[in-house]
DNA sequence: GCTACTCGGACAAGATGTGTCCGAGTCAAG
DNA sequence: CTTGACTCGGACACATCTTGTCCGAGTAGC
């Protein structure tokens, strides 16, 4: 069972564009994070697909987030990202093998399958309950600076001095 | 993000030993689930390993339980089919990149790794919360029959008639 | 002592995630 | 209006991991 690496590129991309005033390229944001431009690319995409954030083509284009940042929940990055599908699947065993259970008597999910969809539900509850705007918040309230507004500076500069 | 589909398996295989008088082979735990020997092999050495089952050798050997089905929790069986590291590995990406937070700076977990690990932190809990004692009870009573003293008869029948 | 049965770890194949590339479309500037 | 350069978007290889399989070491019973 493993993550994505992706998702944490895409949670740190959406709290930058929260202090983003406006369209962030992908080659920027990749730049900004010392990661493949080529592979970020791919999961700004799939975030632009669930329609967490948009593009704007062009000049001057980039990425910025649809919504408030409130209204974002850690769980459709995930999700978003990673795949909806719940990481465990019930293959029915037990309608399967020389005392296989009849499918009449299988009309509710079995006692495995029902325990690890509530362990998944609690996962998903815990995304849920955290927004972008939360990340952003503890963000800011973690470090004595102003990150944001370093980023906001560096973004501005538009030549690439490192 | 997707768990290894052993631990169905070897869940199965932790519920049926519940109602096993003695030792069961791998083999005979396959054919009953109809999945492939050798794959489940594999599955059940990792509980062996991670000292949650117990095995016999010899003839008439096999697997059997280590302790008292209430004192095994579904995690255990997680942790010991599909590894014990969490999901989300941190990178910590932000000492990377023009504006790396110097190190000093990042003595906690920054608030995404926070957020991710609470999330696992909540499966976790619900996932140990859950006993393969609980399995089995829920399992016995979702059905009318008894599983379990079929399960047993056609452990006792030797020969693998279908 | 022998046989037959068991587990245990070492060895390939397929699937998935990772990483990269180039083309279509678009906005801004001249 | 033309030109240009910059943007995203999806299609193309590579690496890693999970899946699946095999044979050898060890052990209990006959």
């Amino acid at each position: 069972m493993k993550m994505s690496g992706g998702v944490e590129w895409a949670l740190h991309c959406c709290v930058v564009l929260t202090a983003a005033p406006g369209p962030v390229p992908a080659a920027r944001l990749a730049e900004l994070h010392d990661v493949s431009a080529s592979y970020l690319a791919k999961q700004l995409q799939g975030l632009s697909r669930a329609g967490l954030i948009q593009s704007v083509q062009g000049q001057a284009g980039g990425y910025l987030l649809t919504r408030p940042p409130d209204e974002i929940t850690v769980l459709d990055v995930v999700e978003a990202v990673d795949g909806p599908r719940p990481a465990f699947v019930c293959t029915e065993i037990r309608q399967r093998g020389p005392l296989a259970a009849p499918a009449e008597a299988c009309l509710v999910p079995c006692a495995i399958s029902r325990a690890m969809h509530a362990a998944d539900a609690a996962w998903r509850a815990a995304l849920r309950a955290v927004t972008i705007a939360d990340l952003a918040h503890d963000v800011r309230a973690d470090y004595e600076v102003d990150v944001f507004a370093g980023i906001r500076g560096w973004l501005a500069a538009a030549n690439g001095e490192t």
